[in-house]
DNA sequence: GAGTAACTGTGTCTGCCGGACACAGTAATG
DNA sequence: CATTACTGTGTCCGGCAGACACAGTTACTC
């Protein structure tokens, strides 16, 4: 698993050449992926895709697990190269960076959670983002923790704000709204600072990124400036 | 949908009483996730715990999104109730108790992703989220992004320190961060900042919620003291 | 060159899943 | 008593991941 999420091939002897490759592979999942979500993604559906039958896949893939693990790795892609910063901007763009990776690909949001085994990209993105802190006076494990807030962060709005092909109930947002509006006008009383929070609201929105983002970079260069003093 | 998570009957007149109850079916369901993970929650499964078969659920419960709705909303249950603190500890301890309720079902951080209707105590939640802001200066606005940004840290938190029953790879903490050291042992010049970060936080951890939370909080006092002037 | 070992792709099969649908039984209403 | 509305059941479908035996292909070894 690791050598094939860190492409170690095991260098082929004998045998027919094989037909496909993990990256062809990899790649259709990703524009199914892409285009009507990853439950969309089957063995069966990718094969479709290839001149190959289903089970011709697991020569090349031990479980549909790993293939959604590669496919999440290649997708992702590494950090865009940026100038240097200082920390803060750094991070901002970073994060920013992040957001546009998962918008691009909604469905990595489903597929990179939990316990999984990390790929180079993933890493990448990692180390960029530790990279930004260095220097600013933190320990090893307060710059993971940072990090590690600015992504929870940047994955929950992606989440919110990008609207998913397929998987999804089929809710759209205003079908959410809609009946959160019905549901607080029939019981406002059982919710009344959410009642006016949400109808103070009401206009503006989408800017929930920069609004987490600059407040967790407030806190971030509190601790900072108090630590380098 | 609305109707079953907020517990509205249709009032019954003819034709032979239930043989169970739509609680009664969401309990075996939460048992169930519980003890073996959400992906262990099947029709199948949950009428075999239930004096009836798989279609007759389909009489309480349209499909089985609406079945995790209802099971999550009804697992997940209201905040526990708190006295009065000053905001930041209100927040903080709002947080801590979701946290709290996150540990105690596991599921429910893959059950309430994406767009989905709200039941009465998720919103219930949300109402005692913003209620600790009120009176702060914020907007509706400022506040609804605000408990956001925390409740994505305390699910992400969640997410990486609890350790899931069934469905997930079968990844154990440990065979992550071996697979892990080993990557960045081999190659450890691809990922420099990374690896020393890794390496000067080895011993230290589990306290990514207090870290991430207090870094949250500052930056809110930070923007709820200058919004007070 | 012949044989063999290692490899690739295929077809078939199993056991799950969610759900559609027709049907039989049951309870209240007229 | 007949009708009507409701509940639970059995059967069936398409789709899924994956196990496994098998046939074809290629390179190495004698």
């Amino acid at each position: 698993m690791t050598e094939l999420l860190w492409g170690k091939e095991p260098a082929r002897t004998r045998g027919p050449k094989p037909a496909i490759t993990l990256t062809a592979i990899a790649e259709v999942g990703i524009a199914i992926a892409d285009a009507e979500g990853l439950d969309a993604v089957s063995m069966q559906r990718v094969a479709g895709e290839l001149p190959v039958t289903k089970m011709a896949l697991y020569r090349y893939v031990p479980g549909k697990t790993e293939l959604v693990a590669v496919m999440s790795d290649l997708a992702m892609g590494g950090p865009p190269d940026r100038p240097d910063l200082p920390w803060r901007e750094a991070l901002r763009t970073w994060a920013v960076d992040l957001y546009d990776g998962f918008t691009r690909h909604p469905w990595l949001l489903q597929s990179t959670i939990g316990r999984r085994l990390l790929g180079p990209n993933e890493l990448a993105w990692m180390e960029r983002g530790v990279a930004a802190l260095t220097g600013t006076g933190l320990s090893g494990g307060e710059q993971l923790d940072s990090i590690l807030v600015i992504t929870s962060h940047v994955r929950n709005i992606a989440q919110q704000s990008t609207t998913f092909p397929g998987h999804t109930t089929g809710l759209t947002e205003e079908d959410m709204q809609l009946s959160l509006a019905e549901i607080l006008s029939t019981e406002a009383d059982r919710f009344p600072h959410l009642t006016t929070a949400m109808r103070t609201s009401a206009g503006s929105e989408n800017q929930g990124l920069e609004f987490g983002l600059q407040r967790i970079l407030d806190g971030l260069e509190l601790l900072i400036s108090g630590r380098t003093d």
